[in-house]
DNA sequence: TTAGTTTTCGCCTTATAATCGAAAACGTGA
DNA sequence: TCACGTTTTCGATTATAAGGCGAAAACTAA
């Protein structure tokens, strides 16, 4: 049987969670899942992991989804033998959607080291999601995925610090961002905290896409030659000596 | 129904070369398509894969194995629902396998150009496997799989730009990997080739293990200080004013 | 010995990330 | 209104790594 499992993260009061739901019948009852099921005859996995997302647990926020890996040890769960496309989707923490009873978010860091528990092969799969976000945030612009429309440095910067697990410093990413040209001025700025400070300004993604400048630009093909033959005139229209 | 598939790339005369078999029966007979099977009951897709390619095709000679994504679309194939877990194996350009007689490699750049057609979506598959591997020639050690285990820059060199499909330097190569620490000199040298030369050192890979040296090092966690509080007798043992 | 070939190494330039500190822009309270 | 604390923003500097170029090294063949 195939069956497709989603890692849906998002950034809540200041740390990485991962949606969870508490198994209430055997095997593992009692243990936190992924939310998922069995793949229908007439979608594929992603078309599939979406749609039982907005079924189950009425996720229709997630702003970025994609595939993980398979995992298919015949041992990975008892009684019946069962493939599963992991998933790992992100949602922008402003989101707030509304849960089954059975349903909650848990930091990553805690699911991970047993609390809750959880069933089956999730714990691992959690893992690589949590593993594949921290990846991505730095060479791509999967940042988009976990904040809202428009933003602050600051904000995106604790929204990074987060996920990433570690310090980040606020003008190092708005210039590496800038950079890649994923940053893009709204014009507007946010109103100061109750301690005062100057404004910030805001900010949106460039495109939600997940655009990539030149990834791993390493081992790169060499430049094109300006004008290897022919065609000098343009480059140099009227220079004198 | 659950398959496994596998692109096999190696470089065979200066080109990346890919393993395809021609169908004998419809769906798309006479259209060349890769190497796979049927997911056992007991087996996991990898050692699924790994089998089949034994079995098949008489390829035990492969260094490196990957998953590259699960397939799903439900028309991928005509008559059954087929979902398939892709793979990328690379074999060493020493490597030289028995093959059947409905067997042959094909330069992949021919084979996504449709020469020879291939069947349902495994040009996708091919196409995805050739990304993969250029990605990761950048920022890992992957190389080992397409090397033997000893070879010269030069010969490094040659596999990487028929890989990469672009120029390479040997200076610049010799030195991106150095620094990485992934690549050895074994202390031997090769002898000159016919027309003179100096002799080239021989190297090899640090280890088999896709070790990569600090992937992507951006927006990276701040340094640890180095000694913020206690423990400073230890970095200072017996130091003079 | 000389010419030709190939490899290897050092120096330099460029690109990008990380760090530091000062200036800008706001509230608050004397 | 004027210092003061706070937060944001920007510029200058440093650090690291990749890419390019040419000279020197080490060999073969005439």
């Amino acid at each position: 049987m195939h069956e497709v499992l989603a890692a849906v993260l998002q950034v809540r009061d200041g740390q990485l969670q991962v949606l969870l739901w508490q198994r209430g019948i055997e095997p593992d009852a009692g243990r936190w899942a992924l939310p998922g099921g069995r793949l229908g005859d007439s979608e594929d996995v992603q078309t599939s992991v979406l749609r039982q997302l907005a079924e189950k647990v009425d996720v229709r926020e997630v702003a970025h989804v994609e595939q993980l890996q398979v995992f298919s040890a015949p041992d990975r769960m008892p009684q019946r033998r069962t493939v599963v496309t992991a998933f790992l989707g992100l949602v922008p923490c402003v989101a707030d959607p509304v849960l089954p009873d059975d349903t909650a978010w848990h930091p990553v860091t805690d699911a991970l080291q047993g609390s809750p528990p959880t069933a089956f092969d999730h714990g691992l799969i959690v893992r690589r999601a949590r593993d594949r976000l921290r990846a991505k945030l730095s060479y791509t612009n999967l940042g988009f995925a976990l904040a809202p429309p428009e933003f602050t440095i600051s904000r995106l910067r604790e929204l990074y610090a987060a996920a990433l697990g570690h310090r980040v410093s606020a003008t190092n990413l708005q210039r590496v961002l800038s950079r890649r040209g994923v940053l893009v001025p709204t014009g507007g700025t946010a109103a100061p905290g109750p301690s005062g400070g100057r404004p910030a300004a805001l900010y949106r993604f460039a495109e939600r896409g997940m655009r990539i400048t030149d990834p791993f630009a390493v081992l790169r093909p060499p430049e094109p030659q300006h004008a290897p033959e022919g065609a000098v005139h343009l480059a140099d229209p009227g220079a004198a000596p």
